[in-house]
DNA sequence: ATAGTTCGTTTAAACGTTTAAGTTCTCTTC
DNA sequence: GAAGAGAACTTAAACGTTTAAACGAACTAT
C-alpha cells in the first residue's frame, strides 16, 4: 500500500540505506550535504519507515495487551472509556500502542497471556480487577514477562501496580455520614473473597470505630456486585426494628447504591433525608440520579497514566520510579446524603 | 523472551527451516517419519512462530485501527464496552486484533489515520459516529484504505458501513406511545447537522403522519445531547398552554431521556403515568430508573461482529457479502411509557 | 614520510519468517 | 536404458529495517 521503503529514498538520494536510516534515526554524524540531500528525497518520496520492520530489527512491538470481561447486561462498567484512553493516551506520548483482546474467562485470558508471550505479540500487560491468589499475575511472574495491574494481590508476590485506597475512600465516606449526624451505618458489601471488597469494608469499620460506634452485624451485608442483590438486603435493612434500623447505607458501588435507592424509593423512604446513600465508582449516571448520588471518585486518568509509563519503563528494563502506587479517591457530596440527621 | 526460533527447531530436528515451516502451516507434502520429527521437535521446544517475522514476511500486520473520542465527564458513552468486545472477538476469530488509540480531534484523528497507513501500522480501520461530509471517510478513501464504518455519510461516497435504523426505531417508538393514547407527543432531537439526528427524528415525523396526528412545531426541540439541555428542554415543553402540552417525549438518547424525567419529577408530575418517556440506546442504567425507562435497544454486538468480518474480508481483497447494512434497534418497553393515557 | 585519528560513508549481517526455485533420488514408462 | 515425472527435501531470496564492522580519504602528530 505504502510501498516506499528506505531503499528507494537511498537510490533516490544516491547514498546507501544505512545513511539513510543514520539520517532519520539522527545515530551518527552525517555530512549537511548528504543529511539535506536525504532529507529532500525522504520528503519528496512521503517516506515513513515500515514499523513490522523496524520492530523485528528491534526485537519488539511496541504493543501493550489488555484485555477485560464483557460487562453483563444487568451491570455497568463504569471506568472502561476512562481507562482505556488513559492508558492508550499515555502509551502513545512513548509511541506505544493498546492491543484489545477479548477473553471470557480467566482460564481462557491465562492461554492467550502464555500464546502471545510465546508469539511475540505483545511487549507487556496490563491486567485489571485483580484478587488474591490470581492466577494471572501467578502466570506473568512465573513467566517473567513485564506486566502492570490496576490493583493489588497477594503482598508476598512482588509486581508493580496501581490501586486506590478503598479502606481510606470509605473511611472518609463513612465518617461524612457520621458528621451527618448518622449513628447507624449499614455497609453493603462484597463477598470475603474480593480484596477490593475486603479494604473497602475495612475502611467503613474504621470510621465506625474512630467515632466510637458499634457495629451491628446485621448492618454489613455481603452480596454479589448487582443491582437486585442490593435492592434485597436492602429491604432486609429497613425490616430491621426501628433502634436497629440504620439511617444511612455505604455501598461498596454505584450499582449497588442504585438499588439501595431504588428499595428505599419503592417503600416510600425518602432517599437523602431518611435514608443517606453514599456510593462507589462516581459513575456518569450518579449525578443524574434523584436524587443526585454522592459517590467515591477515583482517579482513573491517573491509574491508567501511571499504570501505562510504569509497564513501559518495565519493557524498556528501566525500573519504574514508584512501582506499587495508592492512589486517593476523592469523596463528591450530592443529594443522597446531604442532609443532617436527628433521630 | 520466547527465543526458540524455526532454526532452533530446524536443527533439533535435523531438518530445514523450509521443511519446518512446511509441516507447521500444512502447505506442502511432507514424509510422515519429517512431519513427526518436527512435530515432536516443536512440541518438546515449545516453538511458536514469532508474529512479527510472519508478519513483515506478509506485508500485513493482522491488526484493526479503532479511536474513540473520550466522553464528556456529563455524558456516558453506553455502548463502548459491548462493541469493542464485539469487534474484538470478530476479529480475533481472524487471528485479527484491534488497536486503539486516543484521539482528541478530527484533524488529529486524521493526521494519525494518514502516519499509520504510511507506517503500515494496521490493516485497515474501524470508524464510528460518521456524519454527512466527513472528512475521516474522505480521506480514507482518498487514500484508498480499507475501511468499514458503524455509521452513514454522503450517500454518493461509496464505503461498506453497518448503521442502526434510527428512523425506524423512532418510528415504533412513536406508535408505541400512540397505542398507549398519546395524541401530544414531543421529540428531543439534535441540532440538523447530526445525520444520526436526522434519521431518528425521521421516524417521528412518519409515526405521527402515519396516525394522523398534527405536529406543533414548539414540539420539536433540537440541542446538543446532553441531560442538562434536554432538562432545560423539557422545562420549555410543560410550559406551554395545557391543550398543547405534550404528554409524551421521545428523546433521541437515553441521556436526554433521563433529563426528561428529572425535569418531570422536579415539577411533580409523575412519569409514566402523566408524562411518557422513551429514550434510544437501552443504556445498562435504564433499566434501574425509577420508573425504568423504555429504550430502543440497538443490536451493538451485531454491528460489531459485522464490521469486523467486512473488514478482514476487505483487507483481504475479497468482496464483503452485504456491504451497507442497516440493522433494526428492539423497543424495549417499560414503566416510563407503560401506562394507557386519556386526556 | 609514516603512523594514527577522525570523519563520512558503505557493506553486509541480522531480526525470524515464508516460499519460489533448485536439487536429489526413486519410480515409471516406452 | 534413457527420458520424464513425481516426491521429499534444501537452498536461498525476500519482507524492510537497523547497526556493527569495514573502508577510504583527509587530517594530525611524530
Amino acid at each position: 500500500m505504502a510501498g516506499v521503503t528506505i531503499r528507494d529514498v537511498a537510490k533516490a538520494a544516491g547514498v546507501s540505506t544505512a545513511t539513510v536510516s543514520y539520517v532519520l534515526n539522527n545515530s551518527r554524524q552525517v555530512s549537511e550535504e548528504t543529511r539535506r540531500r536525504v532529507l529532500e528525497a525522504a520528503q519528496r518520496l512521503g517516506y515513513r519507515a515500515n514499523i513490522t520492520a523496524r520492530n523485528l530489527q528491534a526485537s519488539e512491538t511496541r504493543l501493550l495487551g489488555y484485555t477485560w470481561r464483557p460487562t453483563p447486561p444487568d451491570q455497568f462498567n463504569p471506568i472502561l472509556d476512562q481507562f482505556l484512553n488513559a492508558i492508550a493516551q499515555a502509551a502513545a506520548r512513548h509511541a506505544y500502542h493498546i492491543l484489545t483482546f477479548p477473553t471470557t474467562s480467566i482460564a481462557e485470558e491465562i492461554a492467550i497471556y502464555r500464546e502471545m508471550v510465546l508469539t511475540g505479540q505483545v511487549d507487556g500487560f496490563v491486567l485489571s480487577n485483580t484478587n488474591l491468589d490470581d492466577p494471572r499475575v501467578q502466570t506473568l511472574l512465573e513467566l517473567d514477562f513485564p506486566f502492570v495491574a490496576f490493583g493489588r494481590s497477594n503482598p508476598e508476590w512482588y509486581f508493580p501496580w496501581v490501586d486506590v485506597d478503598g479502606t481510606h475512600g470509605v473511611f472518609v465516606a463513612t465518617q461524612h455520614l457520621v458528621q451527618q449526624g448518622h449513628r447507624r451505618i449499614a455497609c453493603l458489601a462484597w463477598p470475603h473473597a474480593s480484596l477490593t471488597g475486603q479494604h473497602r469494608l475495612e475502611g467503613y469499620r474504621r470510621a465506625m470505630a474512630d467515632a466510637g460506634l458499634p457495629i451491628d452485624p446485621d448492618w454489613i451485608i455481603r452480596t454479589e456486585n448487582t443491582h437486585e442483590d442490593a435492592y434485597q438486603a436492602t429491604q432486609t435493612l429497613l425490616d430491621l426494628p426501628a433502634w436497629r434500623r440504620p439511617s444511612a447505607v455505604v455501598a461498596l458501588s454505584d450499582l449497588m447504591a442504585i438499588g439501595v435507592m431504588n428499595a428505599a424509593a419503592d417503600r416510600g423512604i425518602a432517599v437523602g433525608s431518611e435514608l443517606a446513600v453514599v456510593g462507589f465508582d462516581d459513575a456518569p449516571v450518579a449525578r443524574f440520579l434523584r436524587p443526585p448520588l454522592s459517590s467515591l471518585r477515583q482517579p482513573i486518568a491517573e491509574v491508567g497514566e501511571r499504570l501505562a509509563t510504569m509497564l513501559i519503563d518495565l519493557v524498556n528494563g528501566r525500573r519504574p520510579g514508584q512501582s506499587q502506587v495508592l492512589l486517593q479517591p476523592s469523596l463528591i457530596v450530592r443529594g443522597s446524603s446531604a442532609f443532617p440527621y436527628h433521630d
